[in-house]
DNA sequence: AATTAAACTTTACGCGCGTAAATTTATAAA
DNA sequence: TTTATAAATTTACGCGCGTAAAGTTTAATT
């Protein structure tokens, strides 16, 4: 390893004895060169320190090496741990991820599509922040790029989605909780951000219909991204009123249940499943802090590992095919149950 | 508003009757044509859809108008937010922030310095990973790029680094905790990652023997990012062993204390400084889930906001003079003491 | 050894923009 | 109005690479 700078592509080519549209088009897919001229440009790469300027690479590619990957709020470890399941599966297949956070800003989120235009991707996978989104600038952009949405379906758009099965996770969890103690009333925000937080609503109720008993939803105020806040808000509240129909809560999603947890232990109640509790708690999503909460939740888990490779799969499929159509509209995947102290 | 797509720099010369030379200036910066000139452009630009090619842009420009941001976890909401700050205060500049996470991995970090390299960011702002970072590459990266470090420092570097009084805050917490009761004992990993640990440590020491009390060290085994975990594990066999020198616990930083606290309430303990209560634990980093820990818990804040307004400042200061030397090596930043339930 | 398709080399042009030099025009000061 | 200066225009070249076309070499097949 010598490690001598090679300024550009042409110099490159003397010295390693290669010409440059060969080198080009290695460069495009190594596999698309003889095996013997591979090994010799390899050789060479070894020997000195050259990449192609990237820039000018993309210049006049119609389409770049670049996956857009759009969470709405990396703060959020869920959407961190996500975003990184995401990366990993588009680094498989030599693209290039490119991660960005809309921070639960409507506007954000319509600046990174922006953004991402001007990088040219050849593809974005996009968690849309739900309820907030601009979704007619998102339609704009879906045309324009092949797109593939996550975790949370606008539905409107038509778009081809990858996500959890509420329906299915919700009414196991509600099961779970039924067969083991008291039916579960539900924790939820008012006005969720989320187009799941729906869903999840209404799978509890009809889980709950199903099972012969009768739903009762407990809203919380607040707007915004501040989940746990809005959960211990809540939470103070209910306990404070003792107003619960029964001595289970589900609740919408792990991080108003860390809140409501939180608000719980404050109030001197002792939630759990074991002796001298009065109170079961379980949340949806296997939150990475659920592990850790006061006692530990009991949750759903969502195969993200699954969403992110069928998520990458059809992206490529649709840019492959330049179909922006998929047969399929959407896919759903079935969460896992996660028994822990909480309920 | 037409929206009339254009093409090249060329035709949108000709649709808004300003010489291409002049638009590329005023791309470049608005401010640097005649004010009369700049309202003819941008009047153009509300009726016409036209960006510059970004990667015809930066292809002869030796200094693009990236800002890559390096963290050595975003999975952490602690550096998730940090960094989220750092994009904002960079975007306030008019660059335009790169984010990229290091994933506690080695490698990593260095194949993003390397990314990093081939969309020749005018400057980096680098947290590094700290002890298992290759020092002898990142010290060849910052020779080519302007690189600020903040969060742990690498000293062998010699580069500018902008982070918190270690010294200061966790004198600071040794002092309230002496005030308020027993002195505490430290906890911490054993071989810690961070290079902040090692700091902390001996600001603990120093501290203890100051106030004229026996420091005594609890050392956690295990390797890698699962703070909570290790804290956790640790946690149990510490309160299982009962081999507290005293009641009051103090960790190196926030994680270890959830997983901490989640072990001892596991045991049954109760912690906090209310009636009953028979231990004390703080944390350090004000961790966006610290205040909703069972119980809430007592830690130092760190000032990021100063933080990154500094790094970004030094960065641009080093960019613009094309001097990678500042006769301010290191600029820290007092903690700030944040009281809740725990301690 | 002759044939042939695939892979490579040579040559050349274009992408969209930065930017330098020379010239012209607009603005401000005298 | 004249003058000085700043700003805009015209012209032209270069950046590093993609890529097309034509010719040449290589490796596989007969």
């Amino acid at each position: 390893m010598t490690g001598i700078k090679i300024k550009n592509m042409e110099e490159f080519a003397a010295v390693s004895g290669i010409s440059r549209p060969t080198l080009s088009k290695f460069f495009n897919d190594p596999e698309s060169v003889r095996a013997s001229t591979r090994k010799r440009i390899e050789a060479a790469l070894e020997k000195y320190d050259y990449q192609p300027n990237l820039y000018a690479v993309n210049q006049n590619r119609r389409l770049t090496k670049n996956i857009g990957i759009v969470v709405p709020y990396l703060a959020d470890p869920f959407f961190a741990k996500i975003a990184r399941t995401f990366e990993e599966q588009v680094l498989t297949t030599g693209f290039r991820p490119v991660l960005l956070g809309s921070h639960g800003s409507p506007e954000l989120e319509i600046a990174n599509l922006e953004n991402l235009k001007s990088i040219k991707p050849a593809g974005v996978l996009l968690a849309p922040l739900g309820r907030t989104s601009d979704e007619e600038r998102i339609a704009a952009f879906c045309k324009d790029v092949p797109t593939v949405l996550f975790d949370a379906n606008l539905e409107s758009l038509g778009q081809v989605f990858v996500g959890s099965n509420n329906h299915q996770s919700i009414r196991l969890i509600v099961d779970y909780l039924c067969r083991t103690g008291e039916p579960p009333s539900f924790f939820e925000m008012k006005s969720p951000t989320n187009p799941n937080a729906f869903k999840r609503r209404n799978a509890y109720i009809t889980a709950m219909e199903e099972l012969g008993h009768t739903p009762h939803l407990i809203q919380a105020g607040g707007e915004g991204w501040e989940f746990e806040e809005i959960g211990f808000k809540e939470g103070m509240r209910v306990v404070r009123d003792r107003n619960l129909p029964t001595d289970t809560i589900l609740c919408s999603n792990d991080r108003l249940a860390i809140g409501f947890l939180s608000a719980a232990f404050e109030a001197g109640l002792k939630v759990g499943i074991g002796d001298g509790c009065t109170l079961r708690v379980a949340g949806h999503d296997d939150h990475p802090f659920s592990r850790y909460t006061c006692p530990t939740l009991t949750t759903v888990s969502q195969d993200y590992e699954a969403i992110a490779k069928q998520s990458v799969e059809i992206l490529f499929k649709q840019i492959e095919t330049e179909i922006t159509e998929d047969s399929q509209k959407e896919t759903l995947f079935d969460g896992r149950l996660v028994m822990r102290a909480s309920a």
